[in-house]
RNA sequence: GUGGGAUUGGCGCAGUUGGUAGCGCACCAGUUUGUGGCACUGGGGGUCAAGAGUUCAAGCCUCUUAUCCCACC
């Protein structure tokens, strides 16, 4: 009678990626996915239908700001995140442990754990360990993270070796704390950019490993083929039994990339963030709708997507759109960019089941016209003002 | 007709005691990776209403013309 379970469905004969279906209390996740953000318990600029139509099989929430605002009491006595938000399939809280990274500013580290000042009002806040679990229990979504450090691309071996230690520390601590069985508590690896500490963390978090196991740290700013040597690294040496999720990725090109070095989750802030940004992913490449190119284009974004802005609205509307800032373009945008990367996914997942994800993989190069190699990844922390 | 004010990139405006032009918006392009962002970065485009003069040098001084605005007759 678990309430979670992981079942891999099929091995890519040449590629060794995998298909998998992860059970949880809200419903089945096909797995490799991608899961789209929704940081303040929504996905902005949509709705929860829409969501789900687009493709959404579970979705992010994140501790930090929700503990923030509203305060997980409410969310609690609302009946959990998923009544509170109108959502009934699975949820995934981030623990508040990037924000401890990309609000580095504002915070103080420390054994017992981290102190913040809120980005909202500058009041202080302290959470730990425990107190990340206890707002996640609060929450109450599907999957919860471990309270971790994310360390910062470029650090020492002695810094990262001491993050990736305080990680594991913690981590132990949130897995004596954590009683709900209704949730899944993912630890999550760290140990930066060193081979040697992603091992040790590796091996420090299995006995911990119930139900997933997150990797971290990545995706932070380093060239793109250093994040995927790292997978590379990792991808035999992870629990084959459970879901491999990879947090904070990303691209299109990211995700095959993921997958084909043995991930099974992602999520990303990058297609809705790019989307109100005025950029479209499409079948053959990125898109800026905004650029004046699109002015007399009549013609819809995507023609291979069937999403409703690519089914109602041109080109040339959705830029007029996006230009005079009016709402309606940057939630058809932020529609048309996770139904894209769903559609990935499936057609990822599809190509799988038929052995040929590296073939996938080319035709997606030549279509789209991504490099294959050393785009950076840029990421930055934020400053207080 | 008289008096006053104005005329600087697409639009709205700055331009100090004269030394070869700036800003906002618009336009153009780029960035965005466990969301402090509907944000950020960069770019193109004026010879300063027209003409003449003073000066080593004029958008800034003088004169003429044109157009517009406001008063008054």
């Amino acid at each position: 009678m678990a309430k979670f379970s992981y079942e891999v469905t099929h091995i890519d004969k040449n590629s060794g990626a995998r298909t998998g279906i992860f059970h949880t209390p809200h419903g089945d996740i096909e797995t490799p996915i991608f899961m789209p953000v929704g940081t303040q318990a929504t996905v902005k600029a949509l709705s929860p239908e829409e969501v789900e139509r687009a493709g959404s099989q579970i979705i992010l929430a994140n501790t930090y700001h929700l503990y923030l605002r509203p305060g997980e009491k409410i969310v609690k006595d609302a009946g959990g995140l998923h009544k509170f938000m109108g959502w009934d399939k699975p949820i995934l809280t981030d623990s508040g442990g990037f924000q401890v990274f990309s609000l580095s500013a504002l915070r103080k580290i420390s054994e017992q754990g981290v102190e913040f000042q809120s980005n909202i009002d500058g009041s202080r806040h302290f959470i730990s360990p425990e107190k990340a679990i206890q707002i996640q229990n609060d929450l109450g979504a599907d999957i919860i993270m471990a309270f971790d450090e994310c360390s910062a691309y470029g650090i020492d071996h002695k810094k990262a070796k001491e993050s990736m230690e305080l990680t594991s520390r913690w981590l132990k601590r949130c897995y004596e704390y954590h009683k709900n069985e209704e949730q899944a508590l993912f630890p999550i690896v760290q140990g930066n950019f060193y081979k040697d500490l992603r091992e040790k963390s590796l091996e420090l978090s299995l006995p911990y490993v119930k139900h997933g196991i997150a990797i971290g740290g990545l995706s932070v700013g380093e060239p793109k083929e250093e994040m995927y040597e790292m997978l590379e690294f990792l991808k035999d040496k992870l629990p084959k039994e459970v879901p491999h999720y990879l947090m904070g990725v990303g691209s299109p090109d990211c995700i095959i990339e993921a997958v084909l070095r043995g991930v099974d989750m992602m999520d990303c802030v990058l297609p809705t963030r790019i989307a109100r940004n005025g950029t479209a992913y499409t079948s053959t490449g990125k898109v800026v709708v905004r650029n004046g190119c699109y002015k007399e284009d009549y013609s819809p974004l995507d023609p291979e997507c069937d999403c409703y802005a690519c089914k109602h609205f041109t080109k040339a509307y959705l830029r007029h759109l996006l230009n005079v800032n009016e709402i309606l373009g940057g939630r058809m945008l932020s529609l048309h960019n996770i139904t894209y990367l769903l559609k990935l996914m499936a057609d990822i997942r599809q190509a799988i089941k038929e052995d040929r994800l590296l073939e996938f993989r080319e035709e997606f190069y030549k279509k789209t016209g991504y490099d294959k190699k050393l785009s950076k990844i840029t990421f930055q922390t934020k400053k207080s003002d």
